[in-house]
RNA sequence: GAAGGCGUAGCUCAGCUGGUUAGAGUACCUGCUUGACAUGCAGGGGGUCGGUGGUUCAAGUCCACUCGUCUUCACCA
């Protein structure tokens, strides 16, 4: 029993249903089948206790189309849902609320307890963000919903961690970190932002030893690591400085006697020359201080508060010290200016604290090695981006990036695969718990206090989410995978990391192609966030306009790659183009009353100028469709259903098949047999787009199949041409046009029934177009008139929007100044086009079909300049 | 410092490998409560496609320079 569609177009009463019957159909679920090809997406993990917001909206509305598109096409399509444990961010929140609610720090709890804390939030707020997706209409396989720290998963991260730490591509050292003392702990390079900071240069100067009234003056924009500093550096070739090199400092409030090095670091021309070298604080100190053999003294702890190397400052904030130091300073004499200046700080990408390089030991994946493969698999194409520009700002990143420190001080995520020896120091990396030394027997084992950072296991997911390290039939089926969808802004962090992980563990690019999409805006053009309050929740825009208008709107109206803005009018534009759609279906069931799809098959030999145009338009659509598709140019290939949907379908074809419609008979069913079939390749080839409106249609409509998603994706027909009978539509349009250009002007009041008298060359069209007429005169109540001698015809029409205005009285001085004004029009017409074709150039060179258009509309620019005129001596 | 995006109608933006008279949505104006739809219908005004120069028979589209704007990466203490 089909459907009835709700009179009015409500998606909040359906859609929810709409999914329900997917879920119980199983139309998501793939299983690795060898009969079909594969096509494989898995999904940018969200923040397992994350919400949905619109950048997510806009990367699962771009998946579910593809999805759902080479799924309608024929291939076993999967697309693997998921969630990430977001390390830092889930941690952070957790602490916070235990602090709110409880005052306690995740110490107060321990390590086990906090963790507990942390799975029961997870299983709380875990399902929140999956069935935000499921709002979206999103098809996932949700039986292989996987989590980055699910049993499987672990298990690949800790395969991951052993192969490489065997390969010497992990390696724990100390080495220059980002450290943020409000997260305490460690940042790779990706995780730290830059922004611009106004502070100031500090010129001080440290005297030479035993020499008298002797400095050196160098400028540093942090003060307080002098504390650390263990030498000043100059340029060997730098003739100011040279006979110090070699010489003894004293530095100032420490007493500490340091070095001056020469060194190549230097730049002459930049400060005063000379640079205080701190290599506990600094990544450029540290390289020098290794050249150099200098000391290396920690000043700051993991508050970023000096420690006991600091002296008198120890227990002091950074910047606390900071200030004391330069009035210390200041008073010994030793602070020559103070000059502002702003430098580039760089801040915690989660918490926006100053981040603070210190020397620490850390643990490493080596990246040179890795990246080499990555770049080779980009420029080979095994793997292309789309935009192609990205594929630079990938390769710059791979091309010039530095070690990747994986270890965080967190307690939320991978722990480390690393067992220490309490008694004989051995270090065991392995992929099963240790508790047992291997080499002393000893049962004193430690396992690494350290996590992984988050984006380790993030970098596995196309692989781990198959089953990897098993040999599973998944995994041999769905991998690689076919293309993955996500934002410009996480290409370092993930995309990247996945490149040379898939490389490096399965041999493969874990996926063909990359679709970089944009950041979703608000109206003017700000990022959405919480601290702004201007972030627009997909979930109360769903229950307004619903999904369908939703999705809409994200897949069009920006061009690849780039930003957009969102503006909620333009959903309301999307929910009325869903309105349109909705009453079109229900204007077809009007009419379209038997339930058996076989009644309303088309009849190719038998079909009327308007059905074959029609026909001819929607597959030429289905050819463009496709192609854009398959060039993920997914926003074009919907604009393109958009304008054939509203203008050609039910502007035009719905209007003109009307009068065929009242009249009923074998003319009506022939042309309700193009309505249904017409109207369900375009319900198929807007499923993806649209899908819950479109299947709440489909259910309705008397077509093939128990469900659109499930039905075949319309293919072009290249058997069908009707090029002829296009011309001749277009042309009986291009009057029927003129006609109500004609009653406007004339400002003839519409009516349900009207006449006119059309002049002779507003005719030209008509006249070829005998059997339109006749189809017209056809209809009940309607008139029709020949052609009269002075060239007007007599009209009549039910057609809603075709209404031909009645006109007898012509005022003649109007008709006149009228018909002059067009006549120089077309004069300038046909003037541009003989310019154009009397152009030798344009005759060799341009293409035949473009100079044979150009003929055409010379000839036609010819007879209407000879009617035009023929009026006007008629008048 | 390097790379890249953007600049097209009042506003938000499309415009693929150069090719009919540069489009859409929205806003505005005019006229329509017609038997799918006022979440609608018909029509209209509004653009020298940031600027200059070049290549070409042909440039919004390609090239050079330039102005404005935004972003990313790298940064010298």
């Amino acid at each position: 029993m089909p459907k009835e569609l709700a009179k009015v177009y409500k998606p909040s009463e359906f859609e929810k249903d709409v999914y329900q019957m997917w879920l119980d159909r199983k139309y998501f679920h793939a299983e690795p089948d060898s009969s079909k090809k594969p096509f494989t997406i898995v999904i940018p993990p969200p923040n397992v206790t994350g919400q949905l917001h619109m950048g997510h909206a806009l990367d699962e509305t771009l998946q579910d189309i593809l999805i759902r598109y080479k799924r309608m096409q024929g291939y076993n399509a999967l697309w693997i849902p998921g969630t990430d444990h977001a390390g830092i961010a889930t941690q952070i929140k957790v602490e916070q609320v235990l602090r709110e609610e409880e005052g306690l720090s995740r110490y107060d709890l321990g390590r086990e307890k906090f963790l507990e804390r942390v799975w029961d939030w997870k299983t709380h707020y875990g399902d929140r963000i999956v069935n935000q997706l499921k709002k979206l209409g999103s098809s996932c396989d949700w039986d292989r919903e996987r989590f980055t720290m699910d049993e499987g998963c672990s298990k690949a991260v800790k395969e991951v961690f052993v192969n490489l730490y065997n390969k010497g591509l992990i390696y724990r050292g100390n080495r220059i970190i980002n450290w943020c003392p409000k997260c305490v702990t460690a940042l790779s390079d990706a995780e730290v932002e830059y922004s611009e900071d106004e502070g100031f240069f500090w010129h001080i100067r440290y005297p030479v030893k035993d020499s008298e009234n002797e400095f050196v003056e160098i400028a540093t924009t942090r003060p307080e690591t002098m504390l650390g500093d263990s030498a000043v550096a100059v340029n060997p070739n730098d003739a100011r400085y040279t006979h110090l090199v070699g010489k003894t400092l004293i530095l100032p409030l420490v007493d500490r006697e340091i070095p001056v090095v020469a060194d190549d670091y230097v730049d002459m021309g930049f400060g005063t020359g000379c640079v205080k070298i701190t290599p506990c604080h600094d990544p450029n100190d540290f390289e020098v201080g290794k050249r150099h053999n200098l000391e290396e003294i920690l000043v700051l702890d993991d508050n970023a508060k000096v420690n006991e190397n600091g002296g008198k400052y120890v227990g002091l904030d950074r910047y606390e010290a900071r200030e004391k130091i330069v009035r210390d300073l200041d008073a010994g004499g030793y602070l020559v200016k103070v000059v502002p200046h702003s430098h580039n700080v760089g801040k915690c990408y989660r918490c926006g604290t100053t981040v603070e390089p210190i020397a620490s030991k850390q643990w490493f994946v080596k990246m040179k090695p890795l990246a080499k493969r990555a770049i080779e698999a980009v420029k080979t194409k095994e793997t292309e981006f789309v935009p192609d520009r990205f594929q630079k700002i990938y390769l710059n990143w791979m091309e010039n990036v530095r070690d990747w420190c994986i270890s965080r001080q967190l307690w939320w995520g991978h722990r480390i695969p690393a067992y220490y020896c309490g008694d004989c120091s051995h270090m065991e990396i392995s992929k099963t718990d240790v508790d047992t030394c291997p080499k002393c027997g000893s049962k004193n084992i430690t396992q690494e206090e350290d996590v992984l950072d988050t984006w380790f296991s993030s970098a596995l997911w196309p692989f781990s989410t198959l089953g990897w390290p098993e040999k599973t039939k998944e995994l041999e089926y769905f991998y690689p995978t076919s293309v993955l969808v996500t934002g410009y802004d996480i290409i370092f962090f993930w995309v990247a990391r996945m490149m040379f992980s898939g490389l490096e563990h399965t041999g493969h690019a874990p996926f063909k192609h990359v679709l970089i999409h944009g950041l979703v805006r608000d109206s003017q053009g700000r990022k959405m966030s919480k601290s702004l309050g201007n972030g627009i929740d997909p979930l109360e825009i769903i229950d307004k306009y619903g999904a369908d208008a939703l999705r809409f709107t994200l897949a069009t109206g920006n061009a690849p790659g780039n930003d957009m803005r969102f503006h909620t009018e333009r959903v309301e534009a999307s929910r009325n183009f869903a309105n349109k759609v909705w009453n079109a279906a229900r204007f077809i069931l009007m009419y379209a009353q038997s339930e058996d799809h076989a009644d309303y098959k088309v009849d190719m030999s038998a079909l009327e100028d308007e059905d074959k145009w029609i026909i001819h338009g929607c597959n030429r659509l289905a050819r463009e469709v496709t192609e854009n598709l398959d060039k993920f140019e997914i926003g074009m290939a919907l604009q393109k259903l958009y304008d054939f949907i509203y203008d050609s379908f039910c502007d035009w074809y719905i209007e003109l098949v009307k009068p065929r419609l009242y009249e009923g008979g074998d003319t009506a069913q022939k042309a309700l047999s193009v309505l249904v079939t017409v109207f369900s390749s375009v319900l198929r080839m807007l499923h993806p787009f649209m899908p819950f409106i479109t299947e709440e249609i489909w259910q309705a409509m008397p077509v093939e199949g128990e469900s659109v998603m499930i039905a075949p994706y319309p293919a072009f027909d290249s058997s069908i041409s009707f090029e002829s009978e296009c011309e001749k539509m277009n042309d009986i349009m291009e009057t029927i046009t003129a006609i109500r250009n004609r009653r406007a002007e004339m400002n003839v009041p519409m009516s349900k029934k009207a006449k006119l008298f059309i002049d002779s060359h507003s005719a030209h069209g008509f006249r070829d177009s005998e059997k339109f007429y006749e189809k017209l005169a056809g209809a009940s109540e309607v008139v029709f008139g020949k052609c009269k001698e002075d060239g007007a015809v007599e009209i009549i029409t039910h057609a809603a929007n075709l209404y031909i205005p009645f006109a007898e009285l012509v005022n003649l001085d109007e008709e006149r100044a009228r018909l002059t004004k067009e006549l120089d029009k077309a004069k300038s017409e046909l003037a541009r086009v003989k310019g154009k074709l009397a152009n030798e150039g344009f005759v060799s060179k341009a293409p035949a079909a473009l100079i044979e258009a150009e003929r055409g509309k010379l000839a036609k620019y010819e007879t209407l300049v000879e009617t035009i005129t023929k009026s006007l001596e008629n008048l």
